[in-house]
RNA sequence: GUGGAUGUAGCUCAGGGGCAGAGCACCUGGUUGUGGCCCAGGAGGCCGCCGGUUCAAAACCGGUCAUCCACCCCA
């Protein structure tokens, strides 16, 4: 027997329930979003190294140790993308659609890639779905993303999420916000976990996500980030605080959340379920220039699909649905007609043609949960009727063979249940 | 990148140096115009891969790959 291929470590495929759960959250997004006013595009997945380099950051673990890179045949560094923002920006910038435009909202969905271990909730191409709005700097558009993912989860059904919210201020006020930490943990940095230890160097302000009960005691002490905002900064946080308390967004503030890409600043938000980050985003105004566009204040958000798909509540999938039996006798004309018919009046129909005993089409039909099914045969061609049986209660009647709308009524008519329970 | 657990039939798993197993699922027939239940039969495996120890390895040892979990980090 042939070798057996297998999927690439961490990258799975996505079928059955998972799928289809992944199918209605992106159309609950969709719609939600384009109320909005948000248009989707669709970016490619691949993009030369430099530009996340350059956009997320080169110290940040994303991109120093997550990416997954390689050269191309002309030897040029290209990566697939680890995340959405850094292509989106580069293509309005190169599209030149954010000069003189006043503002300008879109939404995405797409696999993202990240070279690391798997792990529950995480895997090395991952969907995310994001929106972004470019626009100048209000918080009522930083309110409107984060309501919008409210709305999202609500209409999710997730359960027990939380909203957190920061503000990274501007680079001044990080700067000097970096300064004060790293010189109030000057004598104690032998106490500190070594993941700590790396951090204050490399990433200073992630020290205070940190999980480990020793550091956290210990930052207990240190000032918080609000105490070094501007007062630009601390309005503008404040305020996008007062829209959301009018428009009953439940959040905390959460001084401990600094995100991990290094365009960020102002206020970044993180919605969260059992610990783990579903929705994440944030401000990022300097982003557009500093990728070569003009200079236009953006905020936006990722969600992490298999994470929203796992917390969700969704109902499932409409079952309209109904199988078409061909018997003994039964024409494939007929068939196709009345299938196309009931497809006209949205049932969802399958037709089985197979040369296969009358009892495996029954069996199949069973097996996709199917409970609606139309039997045309000899009898039915003779009698222009077609046989409409019900698999749950076995009973059985005939219907005129072109009286389309009573059938489908028939079909639709009372609401299919889950199959018997299978013991 | 670090640590732990686990790889045996499509799935869930048992076994433990000497015949490859169970349940579920699958296929055929009983019943070629009727599924589930029942009965009878059947198919399916380099026991993850490579090497070592041994007369003999699915089992013991080493490596490797993969899966799951936690950490790091993140969505």
């Amino acid at each position: 027997m042939a070798k057996k291929y297998k999927s690439l470590r961490g990258i799975r495929d996505i079928s059955g329930a998972e799928a289809a759960g992944f199918n209605e959250i992106i159309s609950k997004a969709s719609e939600l979003l384009e109320k909005y006013g948000y248009e989707r595009i669709f970016l490619p997945v691949i993009e030369y190294t430099n530009l996340f380099a350059r956009s997320i950051g080169e110290d940040t673990d994303i991109v120093s140790k997550e990416m997954y890179s390689f050269k191309d045949k002309k030897g040029r560094d290209i990566s697939l993308r680890p995340e959405g923002t850094a292509g989106a920006v580069r293509s309005l910038i190169q599209a030149d659609q954010l000069s003189g435009k006043i503002r300008r909202k879109i939404y995405y969905f797409g696999p993202m890639f990240r070279y690391e271990r798997p792990q529950k909730g995480r895997y090395r191409q991952f969907y995310q779905l994001g929106c972004e709005v470019y626009s100048f700097p209000s918080p009522y558009h930083d309110a409107e993303i984060i309501e919008i993912a409210d709305k999202l989860l609500k209409l999710c059904r997730v359960k027990d999420y939380s909203l957190g919210i920061n503000s990274l201020g501007c680079a001044e006020d990080r700067s000097s916000y970096k300064k004060a930490v790293k010189k109030k943990l000057e004598g104690k940095v032998e106490k500190l976990c070594p993941d700590c230890r790396r951090r204050l160097k490399t990433n200073t302000l992630r020290v205070l996500d940190c999980k480990n009960s020793r550091c956290r005691e210990i930052y207990q002490e240190l000032p918080g980030m609000d105490d070094f905002l501007c007062d630009d900064c601390g309005d503008y946080i404040e305020k996008l605080r007062q829209i959301l308390d009018s428009r009953g967004v439940k959040y905390s503030i959460d001084s401990g959340l600094v995100r991990g890409l290094d365009y960020y600043n102002g206020p970044v938000f993180e919605f969260k379920v059992n610990d783990s980050a579903v929705i994440a985003g944030g401000r990022y105004n300097k982003l557009v220039r500093e990728l070569g566009g003009p200079d236009m204040p953006a905020c936006g958000w990722g969600l992490g699909m298999e994470r929203l798909v796992a917390a969700a509540n969704l109902e499932p999938a409409s079952q309209k649905k109904a199988a078409l039996i061909k018997v003994e006798g039964g024409r494939i004309e007929t068939c196709r007609r009345i299938a196309d018919n009931l497809r006209n009046k949205g049932i969802s129909v399958s037709e089985g043609y197979e040369d296969i005993s009358t009892g495996k089409k029954f069996k199949i039909t069973d097996k996709n949960r199917i409970v609606k099914v139309v039997i045309i045969g000899g009898e039915e061609e003779k009698n222009k009727t077609v046989t409409l049986r019900d698999m749950e209660t076995g009973k059985q009647e005939s219907v005129p063979a072109d009286d389309v709308e009573s059938l489908a009524r028939k079909i639709l008519a009372k609401k299919i249940l889950a199959r018997k329970t299978d013991v």
